[in-house]
DNA sequence: AACTCGTGGTG
DNA sequence: TCACCAAGAGT
């Protein structure tokens, strides 16, 4: 049987000795919840590099939790722009409400998973940081860890289950937190997706895989889809000192996100939203979780009032709170905005 | 259970 | 260039 309490406690050591200063992270028994969730709800599929600028301006403008859930909507949604995964934006919103509500987090796994947006890895990893819950995270680093570790050879996600046994066994009772951290940072920094750093690895001597000589090509994964190519059209029009935007339906892609009108992207056509002189501009590639997509831009001086859309205007107008792919059809029309 | 949902970095 | 992937959740 390995001794699952010296890989932890060799962990926590490195931890220790290496963990990497971060806006959101304190020493274990010092954290605030609001801070811990906002950080992770941000972190979740999103790199560290990307959440910081985010994190400090929420923080900044939102100190609280309370101060979060009395924010507008759609202040909340345009702070939110361009980090992607708006649901998250929409359930942060109704989760701060939720809790001020209640007067504070729930300091359990089960009451803190209940909440919108707060899901089975989210939930552990508040209950372990903020309250020193002894509850085991698994995100996407834990899962190539322990395959790493214990040489799962299984893919996932048929693996998952196993993975979560195994890490539940390594989760010390002890600094749960400081190690559930301390396994990312490792996934994150030296067990790598691609050409792992064995070689300053604090656990070499306990990995089954690197024993077998196949910790690069763990986890095994089933092959995915290949991404289907769509094409729409979006049309930025312009009226006197304004620009035609509207607000997005609260389901669905770039859902509740201030955008340009535009076709659906399945190829269905659709009218312009408002009668102009419409100039094609060019083209915009992007590519989505699961699609490709090539939107063509069009842009016009709109001659009659739109029958889609609202008139913003231009001094009300950011394109910061437009989504990416916003972005990007407007750049071609403002290449300065860029 | 499988699909939907963004974006930017990386090799 | 392009496929992969990153501190996942909701349905």
């Amino acid at each position: 049987m390995r001794d699952f309490g010296v890989i932890s406690a060799q962990l926590l050591d490195w931890y220790d000795r290496h963990a990497r200063s971060l806006p959101w992270r304190v020493p274990q028994g010092q954290a605030d919840p609001y801070r811990v969730w906002l950080s992770e709800v941000m972190l979740q599929q999103t790199t560290v590099a990307a959440v910081k600028a985010y994190f400090e301006r929420f923080t900044t403008l939102w100190p609280t939790v309370h101060d979060l859930a009395a924010a507008p909507d759609a202040q909340v949604m345009a702070e939110w722009a361009g980090l992607g995964y708006y649901a998250r934006a929409r359930n942060l919103l109704a989760c701060a409400r939720a809790v001020a509500a209640m007067g504070g987090f729930p300091d359990t796994r089960d009451g803190l998973a209940a909440l919108p947006g707060i899901g089975p890895y989210t939930s552990a990893a508040i209950a372990a940081i903020a309250f020193g819950r002894a509850e085991t995270v698994v995100d996407g680093n834990v899962e190539r860890v322990v395959s790493r570790l214990f040489a799962v050879e299984t893919p996932l996600p048929a693996s998952k289950p196993e993975l979560v046994r195994l890490a539940t066994l390594l989760t010390p009772d002890r600094r749960p937190g400081d190690f559930a951290q301390a396994m990312m940072d490792l996934g994150a920094t030296i067990c790598t997706p691609r050409s792992p750093a064995c070689g300053i690895c604090p656990i070499i001597d306990e990995c089954a895989a690197r024993m077998q000589g196949i910790a690069a090509d763990l986890p095994r994964k089933l092959p995915k889809k290949a991404k289907p190519q769509r094409v729409g059209t979006v049309w930025i029009g312009f009226g006197q000192d304004s620009i035609l935007v509207e607000t997005r339906p609260e389901k669905g892609l770039l859902g509740g996100t201030l955008a340009f009108p535009s076709t659906g992207w399945d190829g269905s056509d659709l009218p312009p939203p408002a009668a102009g002189d419409w100039q094609e501009l060019g083209l915009v590639r992007h590519i989505f979780t699961h699609f490709a997509l090539d939107l063509t831009v069009k842009t016009a001086q709109l001659t009659a009032n739109p029958e889609r859309g609202t008139l913003l205007p231009l001094r009300e107008f950011s394109p910061s709170a437009l989504p990416g792919l916003m972005r990007k059809a407007f750049a071609l029309v403002r290449p300065e905005t860029a």
